[in-house]
DNA sequence: ATTTATCTTGAACATTCATTCAAGTATTGT
DNA sequence: ACAATACTTGAATGAATGTTCAAGATAAAT
């Protein structure tokens, strides 16, 4: 019984994020997700509850978003360390529009996560499920044979998540596509025998 | 003629500085800026102009510190390589207090810069210079025979300046010094001689 | 001592901010 | 048809924002 909702709870905060996104917490205010979710203040509170509320949800909502999709690049079928070169391939290919965005992770741990602790909560979250992903897929290219059996992976996930954090802030500073495939070619050098197998 | 300045503008311009690297740019507000710079509005304005003026000669001064501590590290007498080196240990072994802030460039270049041109300038240019660093190093870390001569040295420069980004994000994120520690190993793996010539 | 120049102070200002809430509207159950 | 429930609206609120400026204070020049 009652009014029924006049908008898609999924559609707004879907909304609601690509303005986090592309200006940040501080920077976004709550005009411009009136604006740009297309409903009323009282229609954000009574269902999302106040900025910091939906901030929250919004990035819990991105960190879904971004999680799946790295999943499912990692976890493809075939060869694992293919995958992450893939992975990576796919960052210098982001479309221009959403470069200078980043990601909405990273731009959180950098502007929020020091003074907010719930906002650090979901990121590390999210930050700890990606590295976990490319240790799983480590872990299968090392059972495979592609990966050397005395090779530190666990060392080696970290470093391919710290290495995705500083490709995102290198592509928010207009650098060039060239810079960007010279720098992951380098990252990814780190595995060597995935240069040999696809090259065949 | 005519009245003494009671305060010193340097100091209160690095006073500025720490609270925009502590806070970020739209979390530090002017009575912020009036508390911990210890002058008043008028004093402000008068000697830095506006908010965003006072925030572009805190991010120049923070350049020119930052960019000539790097060249020291990196143009230190002795092995190149060995400089490089020491460069990234001494991002792993930051005091506690400061991992948080992260680095004031990087953020501003998450925070600031696709939204503020003249923001972006000056992190560009920032970045442009500890780049370059990092190429005249390997220059003559190849010169010296310390690095192979077929290895792409101005990759290695733009990676090296990704790399150092990613771990200014990732240290803001409570990773453990041991994780730190993990990732600069991988990341230095990438100039296999530095590991052998360090260790004898 | 007076004038001139310059810095300091901090109250006052107009905006913008996030948030609230009473009035209006739509839907369901009886 | 009526009552009960629940969502939408958007003007209103008070607090916080960045900025200004007239009055006061201090130094040098005359």
């Amino acid at each position: 019984m009652g009014r029924q909702f006049e908008f898609n709870r999924d559609e707004t905060l879907t909304k609601a994020m690509e303005v986090f996104w592309q200006k940040g917490y501080k920077a976004t205010s709550m005009k411009d997700l009136i604006e740009e979710m297309g409903i009323q203040p009282g229609s954000i509170y009574n269902t999302f509850g106040d900025k910091h509320s939906l901030f929250i949800k919004s990035i819990k909502h991105y960190g879904q978003v971004v999680t799946s999709n790295a999943l499912k690049i990692l976890n493809a079928p075939g060869s694992p360390s293919e995958n992450i070169k893939k992975f990576f391939y796919e960052m210098v290919n982001r479309p221009a529009g959403k470069k200078s965005m980043g990601c909405l992770i990273v731009n959180t741990v950098v502007e929020l996560a020091p003074h907010d602790k719930e906002a650090a909560e979901v990121v590390n979250g999210v930050l700890k499920s990606i590295e976990n992903a490319f240790f799983k897929c480590l872990k299968k290219a090392q059972d495979l044979g592609e990966v050397s059996s005395d090779a530190n992976i666990s060392a080696l996930a970290s470093y391919y998540s710290s290495s995705t954090h500083g490709l995102l802030v290198t592509c928010k500073s207009e650098a060039p596509k060239k810079q960007m495939q010279d720098i992951v070619e380098v990252i990814l050098s780190t595995l060597p025998k995935v240069e040999f197998r696809s090259s065949r």
